[in-house]
DNA sequence: AGATTCGCCCAAACCGTTTTGGATGCTGCA
DNA sequence: TGCAGCATCCAAAACGGTTTGGGCGAATCT
């Protein structure tokens, strides 16, 4: 069934039936109610492919996710997410297109989307600290909204993040305040923009105190839970180990809370961890009262507004980069306590 | 740049040069490489919209995505899943289509895929026992594959599945072997298929060796840390808690390690833990050795394989459904010991 | 009453490919 | 020489919608 067929069945012309189906002001709603329902009668859907190639518009948008081809690590953070965006490209019958390639790749991943035409706008996950995306989608010409940010790029562009200096700077705060003096930072790898943010934050906090950094007590490798327990035995086998420990994830710090319970002791009592809980929902920190203590912001939620921000991008490509920063809550958890007298 | 242009620019039709680049034989060779040497000059790639319409087919499989409602939670596999499924479409030039929809509005949302004709074929996730997808598939038309399989369905349709059952008993006469009696499984959601072939495996091995199912012994929820702790909290307080668990999924494994840790108990010596390690890229079961005894069975494969068969069945759907069972591999982790003599 | 506007509808062009059904000229063979 | 066969190319028709640019009668204005 397609819109000819529907056409002449109702005795119509397909250019009338078009209009009636896409709420046209110049088509009497007597006769409007009368397609409408031999649309539904006929289970009649306009179909996209045509839609597409009519008005030029792709109706879709893409999600580049590039697989590093050393570490082939998907990141954990991205399903909650794409769930998030998701929910507001149904909301607008926009599909989302998923693109899997090794990162040596994904330039050409970019300038494919954008010739063949199959999407009118992106997403791009997890920036670099002058990631080169930016550049070449400006360039091309594509919409997009980074979920977060490249601190080296001054130039103006779209995006989403969340507030990673203030939030490990309130963290480490929060640590210093308990009495800890030896804090291990478990960061995500430093040429990820947040990861950088993050550590500034740290830094910061030290610094306000008149505490100085000490580069054993940071670590800095991939987001996994074996990653955070080799970064934290390390530490906690140093002849002055630390106290407490902020690491980047909630999977981090489960590799953080093996490590330490490893060695016998408990967390909360003999050692603290404060996390960053991106809120995912098939790892919630606790039920009532939280796990870990953490600063916590939920992916799920930036996924909706990267979707929508994207969305106003592409209807109307002449506004100004839209940005938005949110910040986290600091959630008091079990996983912290005043510094053990020793 | 498109066809046409192209086309005139090379003083050619637009068939020759469709035909040209496209491979077919009525076309002087000469020419065809003046075209092919024109296209990538101009970087002319062919629109995907007039493609798909010229066509009729999408060139694009679509992975619908169930939110439930009352439980938001993205299933962890998905990811991953998604990623080995990707490495394939990409390599045959299909796009990849998510489309996350409300659970109730699943059914919808498979008609429309179909009469938008926006995918050639689906991946159907996380099936039920009896699940309604399948009849609704096969009614409609819609090639797909089921990423595990519906037990009370006997007509045949295309799947690729872990043999959960075998791998479970194994796991639990693993657990047997070592002198274990009292073994809790903590399970998924048991009107899931793959959860309730697990209890099954896990029942077989404790029949065979002629030993009663204690009820109390056996849990069934969503695969969280969080749920994870709770079941095995439980278990660990009664009056004859088990010695050793088996769990489906490493996050509800370290659930119960963490339940077991604040009983002041120690993983592989006190308490053994066998789980199923879908082999996620961010959540790698240790490095060298393992850090849970473990039935693995990588889920990213299983993407490859369930892309394979769809792209193969959508090919010639007139083909037989093909179907694959995987098999698991007991690996020997840290968190397993011989039951220790009270 | 005549001119103008308005409400409603339609024919045809268009989007950018693929595919159908020839057309043309050259080669080879009887 | 005549004709079939082949190699090579092309015009035009799809594909299934949207959009442009009217057309036509009835209502409204002057």
């Amino acid at each position: 069934m397609n819109l000819k067929e529907l056409a002449t069945r109702l005795g119509l012309s397909p250019t009338t039936v078009s209009r009636a189906l896409n709420g046209y002001p110049e088509v009497n709603e007597a006769t409007r109610e009368r397609v409408m329902a031999a649309a539904r009668r006929y289970n009649y859907r306009p179909n996209a492919r045509a839609i597409r190639l009519a008005t030029g518009r792709a109706m879709a948008v893409g999600h580049v996710i590039p697989i590093a081809s050393r570490h082939e690590i998907v990141n954990p953070i991205f399903a909650d997410f794409i769930a998030g965006a998701g929910e507001i490209y149904s909301r607008h019958d926009h599909d989302l297109l998923l693109s899997v390639v090794p990162d040596e790749d994904e330039h050409d991943a970019y300038r494919a989307l954008k010739s063949k035409g199959n999407v009118d706008g992106v997403i791009v996950h997890g920036p670099t600290l002058a990631d080169p995306r930016i550049a070449l989608l400006r360039e091309i010409g594509m919409p997009f909204v980074v979920h977060g940010r490249a601190s080296e790029i001054a130039a103006p562009y779209a995006w989403v993040d969340v507030n990673n200096r203030r939030a490990f700077r309130r963290a480490t705060e929060f640590l210093l305040d308990l009495g800890h003096r030896r804090i291990g930072l478990v960061n995500g790898l430093e040429f990820m923009d947040f990861a950088v943010r993050r550590r500034r934050g740290y830094l910061d906090a030290l610094a306000a105190r008149g505490l100085a950094a000490d580069a054993a007590l940071m670590a800095s490798d991939e987001m996994t839970e074996v990653s955070g327990h080799r970064a934290a035995r390390r530490m906690l086998a140093l002849p002055d180990p630390p106290t407490a420990f902020l690491a980047s994830s909630m999977i981090l710090g489960l590799g953080v809370r093996r490590a330490v319970e490893d060695r016998g002791m408990k967390l909360g009592r003999d050692i603290s961890v404060v996390i960053h809980d991106d809120d995912l929902s098939y790892m919630k920190n606790g039920e009532d009262v939280p796990i870990f203590t953490a600063t916590r912001s939920s992916v799920r939620q930036a996924g909706r507004i990267a979707a929508e921000l994207l969305l106003g991008l592409i209807a109307n490509a002449k506004d100004p980069a839209p940005t938005r920063l949110l910040e986290a809550e600091l959630i008091i958890g079990q996983s912290t306590g005043p510094l053990p007298h020793a």
